[in-house]
Order: C-alpha cells, then structure tokens, then sequence
DNA sequence: TGCTTTTTGTTCATCCTTGTACAATCATGT
DNA sequence: ACATGATTGTACAAGGATGAACAAAAAGCA
C-alpha cells in the first residue's frame, strides 16, 4: 500500500516513471520551440544559432570564439564555420588582439547590433507567447531544476576531459 | 518600491527576464543531455534520433513512417534516411500493408528490442543522475508547464499548415 | 635560450536534418 | 468508372554540427 510496493509491479517501463515523462516532454517542448524560432526568424534570414551567437555578442563585447564556443555548448569548429558568414553580412567584426596574437576577438557592428535587437524581442515575445502566461514562481522553480542539471552534467563533462 | 516599479527601469534586456533566464536555462539542460546521452550510448553504437525511434517502436508496434515521424516532430525524408539503416543491422523490421500499399508498417526485431532495453535503461539511468533526487512532484510540475507550451505550440503549426 | 606542451583557430570528411520534387497509391466527387 | 486531389514514402541537394588532424602562437620548464 506503500510507495514502495507500486512502484515494485511489473510496470518498470521507462515511460511509467515520472522523470522519464517529464523529460521526454522538456526536451519536446525544446524541438517545437526551435522550430516555432525558426519560422518567425526567417524574414531576418537567420537561424537559432546565428541568433545565440549574436545575443552573447551583445552581452559579452569582446569575447573570444573559444569562450563563445563554451558558452554555447559546442565545438570550435563550429564558430569557425559560423562567424565567417555573420562578418560577411557586416553584423559582426573580428578583430586579432595585440597581445596574443592567436586570439580573435568579436564584436557587433552597428547593424548586428540592430538586427540583434529585433530578433531577441521575436524570441522574448515567443517565450512569453508559449507560456501562456504561467506564473513567474514556477518559471523561477523551473529554472532551478535546470541549472542543478547543468551542474551535474557539466561536472561529468570535465572529468572526462 | 512594488515589483511593478523595479521592472520598468531602463534594463529591459531579455536575459532580465525571469521566464527567459528559465527558457535559456532549459535549452541548455537539453542540449547538454543530448550530448551526455551520445556519449552513453556511444558503445551500442547509437545515438539519441535512433533510440527515439526504437523506443517508439517498442511502444506502439506496426506504427507507420508518417505517425512516427509526427510523434518525434521531424520530417517524413528523415524517417526515410535513418529507418533504412536500422533495418540493415536488423534492428527493426518494415511490412508493407496489405490494405494500403502506400504504407510502410514498422516493427522491433527480437535484436531490436534487446538494444532498445538496454539503451533505454542507459537513458533512464542518465534522466536520474542528472536529476540529482530533485522530488518527484517538482518533476509533475515541470511537465505540466512543458506540456502546456506543446499544446500552445502544436495549435500554431497547425494553423500554418 | 631552446624544447616541449597547451591553447586557439581552421580545414576537412562525415553524418544528421530539412525542404523540395517526385512516383505510387488511395480517397473523393461526379 | 473516372478525373481530381490527398497521402505515403523516396531521392537529392543544401546547410548545420561534430571530431580529428593540422599550423601558428603562447606558456611552461630545463
């Protein structure tokens, strides 16, 4: 009659067990979001991952592409193939730094900064949009979960390297 | 001196937004446990697109092409590019319908439910770990707030379809 | 100083994902 | 029955993401 005792049955399938449900429906909600910011990014030509360089330029002036990289959670490689595109448009300027000579630093240009501006409030009107006007407290609890889980996964990140 | 005060001032910058923090925050928790998973399953030889489909394979037997790529959010073509290389290593199988010849119906092989068994105990194990014993309940809430912005989501796809 | 190791960014091959165009089949309306 | 439109799966080209190999530059160390 216990906790114990239900969750012991024979029904030990994955999608029985609350955190498995709850995660298949967190990392939906993930896809239809980036698909829903994809639609209406388009008429700015840009994509995602365009839009989360941009904001960290914005935040951060200066920034390296390692840093980038890190902060985006993914490979050098990819700002390599990235960044090239968003300076020949003109959002974006590279420029080598004077004391170590390997190291470029990123900055927006004027009509980066602008585009940028558009686009983070086509994404804050979208994440208003699909909440639905849920309460605050719960964004903030849901917040909390999600930067222990970074924590957790982070730490088994760096102990593989 | 009141909430509504504090909130007008000039930092109307999105990432002073509580419900765009928590949005960034999942984004980020997602896309972490994308790349943890990989890593885990990396020795079945794997990876998270695959066992989306398999487990959904488990679930719902004789399952079409067309429903399960609707269930996974992504397009028929890549059903049409994946389920080919599964059927090769003779994980799942692909009879066609005797009453609609259009349709494919799909199918775990003995193999394939063996692999998916224990893939999906990798991933629970993983959905666990990363969760920390964060309570249950703070779990049911997150997916009622993810549910309800699929929900929110899913009507606008509709309408533009 | 000179040698090794680390860091930064690029290049390349590979794979995943998407959208479009297409062929086959089915459903609908006349 | 037959023409039209919808649905299902495939083929292909294009773009995004990754990891490995690489060159240049810096840092550490003898």
């Amino acid at each position: 009659m216990n906790k114990k005792q239900v969750s012991n049955e024979h029904h030990h399938f994955p999608w029985d067990h609350p955190r498995f449900r709850s995660w298949i429906a967190v990392a939906r909600a993930c896809q239809l979001m980036q698909q829903t910011l994809t639609r209406r990014l388009a008429h700015l030509d840009i994509k995602p991952p365009h839009l989360d360089i941009l904001i960290n330029l914005y935040r951060f002036d200066g920034i390296t592409q390692q840093e980038l990289a890190r902060k985006l959670l993914v490979g050098r490689s990819n700002m390599s193939m990235l960044l090239p595109q968003l300076e020949k448009r003109g959002l974006i300027e590279r420029r080598g730094d004077a004391r170590d000579k390997r190291i470029l630093r990123l900055s927006l240009t004027a009509a980066g900064r602008v585009l940028t501006e558009e686009a983070m409030e086509i994404q804050t009107a979208l994440i208003d949009d699909s909440h639905g006007g849920a309460p605050i407290e719960d964004c903030m609890k849901i917040a909390e979960s999600m930067e222990r889980m970074i924590a957790v996964l982070l730490k088994e990140d760096r102990e593989l390297s």
